[in-house]
Parts: structure tokens; sequence; C-alpha cells
DNA sequence: CCTCCACTGGAAACCTAGGCTC
DNA sequence: GAGCCTAGGTTTCCAGTGGAGG
């Protein structure tokens, strides 16, 4: 880490790059053949065809865990059903409910994606939801457009925002005609279905398929066929890809965890000069992927819940709910925000401790009560030295 | 076994920033 | 411009509660 300049601008002349096609270790490369998913490609493929004749076909739920292919698997089929149809009024919409954040968002990414907002603008706020569903239903049918809506993420929609929309599109069935809206629903969630109402699982879910997490062998055998396209021969040996399946795959199977990890192994290997990815850079990149993950955690944060992570951050031995919220009110004063009440503090830390930044469980003390028990999760430096870009917070340090 | 603390967490009201229609 | 809409964050209000100390 102490090289000098010149050592690193020697080691840039010389060394060959390590990648040929750093995209096919990307999140949303499509390769040409997924492994291990040939009977869900076959069955999504079989769900949607009719679509080829012009008429509706199934909704289509699926199930499993993240890194499973399901979103892979979603696009392979529609990027090839797409090329096989050649038909104008074919619109394939994705939305990913939770980038989208929100039901509205999710409406209007929807509305981007059927072209909408050129034709009559569907603004960021102010429609009724109502409003955006009809402006979307007259589009499809004046249109006639045949339109496949993949909704991604959807367990994240009905469990923060329930099933209205879901309830909607559902239902809207012949309403669309000539055109029609067929729904493909991904969720990570295997027990989202709970939460639904009965008339809206059934027309959604009218096909259902599970896909199982890969195991670890499955897991490298993903990362060999991918490593033979994204990187030199020779650079990613079979030890380095066993290792990176292993330690992704343990958990739950999730390729594109190992995908990322195998990709940043590969930089940081390229950055050290090396001629193949050992040990050392994959433990490196793993740890730097959680590191990134807590960075971009905090960065994203609005000011008052960065304020009271920073306030947590004062009590080394933890602290409880009372006694934070009165050092909360003094890190205001200070740094010149608004003071929160106690009740939203609570909230606030439900969401900290949701995002996996602090620790805040309920205790009770007996005769002197019950309250949150609030511990940091990470690193002490690390946060104020995230936290110091922000301006609000650069004179504490 | 009962009390009673210091909160929790649900519910509803309120506020702001945006946009609609007439 | 008036009077309506929504989303999203916040405040206000308050009933509810686990368990140490009596």
């Amino acid at each position: 880490m102490s090289d000098s300049i010149d050592e690193i601008f020697r080691r840039a002349k010389e060394s060959k790059p390590l990648f040929v096609n750093r995209d096919a270790l990307s999140p949303d490369y499509v390769p040409m053949h997924l492994p291990f998913r040939d009977p869900q490609t076959r069955a999504v493929a079989q769900i949607l065809a009719p679509i080829l004749r012009g008429s509706k076909p199934s909704n289509l739920l699926l199930y499993g865990k993240t890194g499973t292919g399901k979103t892979a698997v979603t696009n392979y089929v529609l990027t090839k059903l797409k090329a096989e149809a050649n038909n104008p009024n074919l619109v394939l919409a994705y939305v990913n409910t939770r980038l989208a954040d929100g039901e509205y968002r999710t409406l209007a990414d929807f509305a981007r994606a059927l072209d909408l907002t050129k034709a009559k603008q569907i603004p960021l706020t102010g429609l009724a939801i109502g409003e955006v569903v009809d402006r979307i239903s007259d589009n499809i049918k004046t249109n006639k457009k045949k339109v496949v809506l993949v909704l991604d993420e959807i367990d994240y929609l009905v469990k923060l925002f329930g099933d209205d929309i879901l309830y909607a599109f559902t239902r809207s069935g012949t309403k669309l005609s000539p055109g029609f809206l067929a729904l493909v629903g991904i969720s990570n969630d295997l027990k989202f279905k709970e939460g639904l109402d009965p008339r809206v699982l059934s027309s959604l879910s009218e096909e259902e398929l599970v896909f199982p997490p890969y195991t670890v062998d499955e897991l490298r055998q993903i990362l060999t066929e991918r490593a033979k396209v994204a990187f030199r021969p020779s650079v990613a040996s079979s030890a380095a890809i066993n290792l990176c399946a292993a330690m992704a795959g343990s958990e739950h199977g999730d390729a594109r965890r190992a995908i990322d990890l195998l990709r940043i192994a590969g930089e940081v290997a390229e950055r050290e000069g090396l001629k193949e990815i050992d040990d050392s850079c994959i433990r490196m990149a793993s740890d730097k992927m959680e590191v990134d993950r807590v960075d971009e955690a905090i960065r994203s944060l609005p000011v008052q819940n960065k304020a009271i992570l920073f306030a947590v951050s004062r009590f080394d031995g933890g602290t409880n709910t009372g006694e934070l919220y009165l050092a909360y009110n003094n890190l205001c004063k200070k740094i010149g925000i608004e003071t929160l009440t106690q009740r939203r503090l609570s909230g606030i830390l439900g969401d900290l401790d949701l995002l996996g930044l602090v620790e805040a469980s309920v205790v009770s003390k007996g005769r002197r009560g019950r309250t949150k028990k609030i511990q940091l999760l990470i690193g002490k430096d690390s946060l104020e030295k995230t936290l110091s870009e922000d301006p609000t917070f650069a004179a504490l340090a």
C-alpha cells in the first residue's frame, strides 16, 4: 500500500490487464446460456409463449432467494421473446419495486417503460394513484399494447404498500382489450403470499415457479464459465474459483454475490500488479464488499439518521433510548439542525437496526422501566470518516 | 404476587412540497 | 388563483408492558 508512485506507474506499464471483458462479471450481464436453470427457463418461455400469437399469457410468480437466477432467467427469456416477436405493440417492462421505492414511483417507472411520459406526462408527484392507473390502462387500450410487466422484488412492494396496485392490474382484464397486461412477479420472500388479497393471489399466481439456491458446486461451474469470458487464461485458477464459490455460497447459494466477489478480487489483483488471483485477493475483496456496503448505507442516510448514528457512536459500551436522546439533543444544537421527538428517534433507530448499522433490542430493567439497548455495529473510525464527507458533520472531526 | 418505571409502538393528525382541474 | 389531490416525514396522543424490587 505504501508503494511509490514510480512503482505504481512501472507496474501499470509492464503488467497486462487481467480482464478481457469485465462486463461478463457485471450484475446485469445476461450470458448466452444460464447453467442449471434450464427447467426454469423453459417453463418461463412456455408460459409467455402465447404472446407470439398475440394472446395474453398467464400471470406468473417466481420465487427464490437473492441470487438464484430469477431476474436473469426473466431477462433472458424476455430478450429472446422480444427478438422473436418483432411486434411494435409488444412492450416488455421491467420495474424493480425496491429501487423504485414506493407505490407511486413503481407506477411512474412502468409508465416510463410504456413511453407514456412523452405522450401524456406522468409527473413525479401530484396525481392520485387511481388516476395514474387509469392513464396507464387507457394507454394500453387505445394503443392496443401487449404488455408484460415484470415486477422485481414484488414482496417489498406488498410488504410496505399493500396490494392495491396489484389488485387494480390483476382485475383490469377485459377492460384493456384489445391490449392486455400480463404480470410477472419476482419475489425473494417465500412467505409473501400470506398478506395478499386472495383474489389478487389467485390471479397473480396462475403459474408459479420456485428457484432453488445454487449449490457450491453449481456456483463453481457458473464462475468457471464467466471467468473464461471475463479474464485472460490462467488469471482465475480453479483454486481461486473454488474459494469464491465457497465463500459466497456457504450461506445461501447466492450467485450474484459470488460473481461480484470474483470481479472485485480480479480488480484487486490487477491493482496489486499480480498475474493471477490468489487467496489474499479474494479475502480482501470480501472485506471490501462489506466496507462498501456499510459506507454506501451511511452515505445515503438522511441528515437526521446520520446525526442519530453519530450520537450512538459517542457511547462506547452501548446506551439506551433516554440517554441517547439527551446526547442527540446536544448534538443537534451543536451542528444546528432541528431536533426530532423521542418517538421519532425511536422509529429511526428501528430503521438503522434494519440496515444493520446498530443493534437496538428492547430490554426490561424491572422497576426502572423498559428501554431499547442500543449498540453500534460498525467501526467508529470508518463511521466518522464517512460522516465527515457531509458538510453538516465536517466540523465535528 | 403486585407495582410501577421508562419507555415501546400503534394510530391519527399535521405539515410540506409537489401537481391536478377549473 | 382557489380548492382539490398525493407521498412522505414528523408530531401528538396514549394504551400497553416485562420484570426487578418491594
